[in-house]
DNA sequence: TATGAATGAGTCTTCATTCAT
DNA sequence: CATGAATGAAGACTCATTCAT
């Protein structure tokens, strides 16, 4: 009877922490090998869960589960359950800071901004890139983020994008005088709004190169008209 | 004696209907009144707990304290959780599917309506006014409404907004045949959903008055020029 | 506004209650028939709820709008569910009594009761009217009393009918002494038990009259055949 | 070095896990007994709740209270109250099924199977071992299974039954030309829900053994002779 | 008698997290 | 570090019955 108590599985991690035993004097490499690994495969296991039933809906033990990491050894590598969904979102949110860092640099300035194809063009590939680079993770964090700490995100974002506009229009101001610069906050605000929405529809829907490019060209099209109308020039 | 059918309980009974019969022209508070105090206690309390806490995170037995009402007593006025939240919200919805309506009317297609600030303006005054009406609720619609039958309400109304947009492009040709009528879907889906966002961040942001007239004008400067461009008139 | 208060109904209402005030010295006839319209309306109502869901699963509010009796005013008329469902029964219940007693007595028996097909054909439409008569009842009383106070309705009557079918068995050995009467009271319990069984069956399958006939007649076969192998005739 | 990768701790679970290597022959008390404890602990528990009081009426709190386990905690064994009684019957289930297998097998038709003792003692056995070793289990199904997933099991069994009953007149009547086998469905459905009923009636009373083999006796010849009449052989 | 309102104990189930080993 | 076991507070909802008028 007893004899049955061990089984295949069991025999496997009894090796495994036998190896343990014998490699006292050796490098014992595999431990943190192992440790990555476990990181790793919550991760992706979290980022699917999150995926199909948002943050909230989401269950730690479906993620241990499909992790195939015991529960409570999760707990070893992760706070809590909005630590994992911060480590998953950690790829987007770097290049977000980035991106904004960027957008907001001095040497960048130019009336052309927002009036030349060029210069849009730019900006949106950035953004493009993202999006396809990140497009779940995007759809996590403007939409399925409740209950976590990015909860606002997207308006805090927002908000940055918005007073990183702001300084942008100072910026121009001084190096365009003759432009209108009277430009309400709230304004900008909303146009910020506009973008993070175009991004959650592009990132919600499932569209053709050929959609995104028409749509680009149009939005482009709009955009510039509009700018150059309210700035003047 | 028949006289004994009726006993003093009957007797009260009897004058308290017949007083409805006499009070025609009263107040007449003894009836339904209670009824309805309760109903409207409960939506009272419900609906500051949904602004307080969002749908999800509202809680019963809160709702119960804060409106004085048993707590099993509740569900003797509504079927769920839910029915609340969709009675909270119903006299927003009713507006929005009002608005809807009279947005997609053939009698009120005109080119002018993109490019002239005219139509633009009442349009918007129109939005305006259910801001104004139902600032909480649109704040409840748009941002709290996680976990109730209203969690996609925005998704679905931006579509059927481009719906009608794109219909309305569609008889606009036929007035208009030399404008330009090329215009993608998704590209009046971002536009339908640019618009919520401004209607969110108005909603959730403490505008002045002036803050808002002089939005107003931006934006439909920005607008009517965008347009302008994009049809080619 | 007061004066919506009055619907139509309410007046309906109020008249009915202003007619008991002036037919004080009268003979108020209507009284006493709106109160037996009352009990027989939530009998009707109570029998159908209880139909479709059994006696647990009913739920008195249900029946109260089926019968349009308000739930409470059921309470003046019934002390509670149960005496309900013991009403809804009692037709059933009265003939199951006056069957056993009719079974039981001494003037009718006879050995030809289990051998002769005259005899148990008797017997035999005597449940078969039973049984067309109360169809529903029946199902109510071997199916869907669960949690009433007949929950064991069938045990106690078949117990009841095998104590009969003992001393019937007693008073033949009497009558007739070279009968083999040593019949354990279990086997008879189990015919009881079988015969119950059977109504069930009846009752909860829908039958032609053919299938009905042709059953009874392998049933007597079959009966009759065994009655005479054990009691030796 | 490399040594200190292995904490103190480490070493005791090393150690924990070494045993398990060496312990193949022994008890290895220390590993899946607690879990498999607590599982029998709540079937236990359950068992007595389900007898006393049926699945319906039975409560999660008094099993956990029995079982000395955590309300909750039992949702990590079960997923819901429903399983746990489906485990507790799933013993009495198999071999249910197992008989129901067994009878319809056609290398076991003969017509001896209805008329001779020796075929019908060996079925009657097979039933009444079942009843010695799974009488509280049969009670729960047959009269206390209200509410769960085997409501209706009885009804559901007897329709196999009478399925396989069909079957195996069928196959007789190819076998044995001469024989009668224009029996009804519903006959053969009455005899099983007989069957069924017999069983249900031994398993809730207290029967001797000498009282159970006179019923035997009685019911074979009985039954037996009631099969040759009907048959006619 | 009739009514609408109210009750309150009760139901099963969920889940992130912690504990002991 | 890994594990299975455990926790405990919280969740929405039900329903026969009683109360006040």
């Amino acid at each position: 009877m007893g004899y049955t108590y061990l089984k295949s599985q069991h025999l496997g991690i009894a090796i495994k922490y036998f190896n343990m035993l014998i490699c006292i004097n050796e490098h014992c490499s595999f431990m943190q090998i192992q440790k990555d690994d476990i990181k790793k495969n919550v991760l992706i296991a979290a980022r699917e869960e999150f995926l199909n039933k948002g943050f909230k809906d989401s269950n730690m033990r479906t993620i241990a589960k499909k992790s195939k990491v015991g529960l409570s050894n999760i707990y070893n590598y992760f706070k809590d359950k909005n630590e994992i969904f911060i480590e998953v979102l950690a790829p987007l949110t770097n290049e977000l800071d980035k991106l904004m860092l960027e957008h907001n640099n001095p040497k960048n300035i130019t009336i052309d901004y927002f009036t030349s194809d060029k210069h849009q063009i730019k900006h949106i590939n950035q953004y493009l890139e993202l999006i396809i680079n990140y497009k779940d993770e995007l759809n996590l964090l403007f939409f399925k983020s409740y209950g976590s700490s990015f909860e606002n995100f997207r308006d805090e974002y927002t908000d940055r994008h918005t007073k990183a506009g702001v300084e942008y229009i100072d910026k121009m101001k001084e190096k365009y005088p003759y432009i209108n610069s009277d430009i309400s906050e709230f304004f900008l605000h909303t146009m910020s709004s506009w973008w993070f929405s175009i991004i959650g529809e592009i990132v919600s829907h499932d569209l053709s190169n050929e959609v995104i490019k028409k749509f680009i060209s149009e939005f482009m099209e709009f955009g510039t008209a509009g700018w150059k109308k309210i700035m003047k020039v």
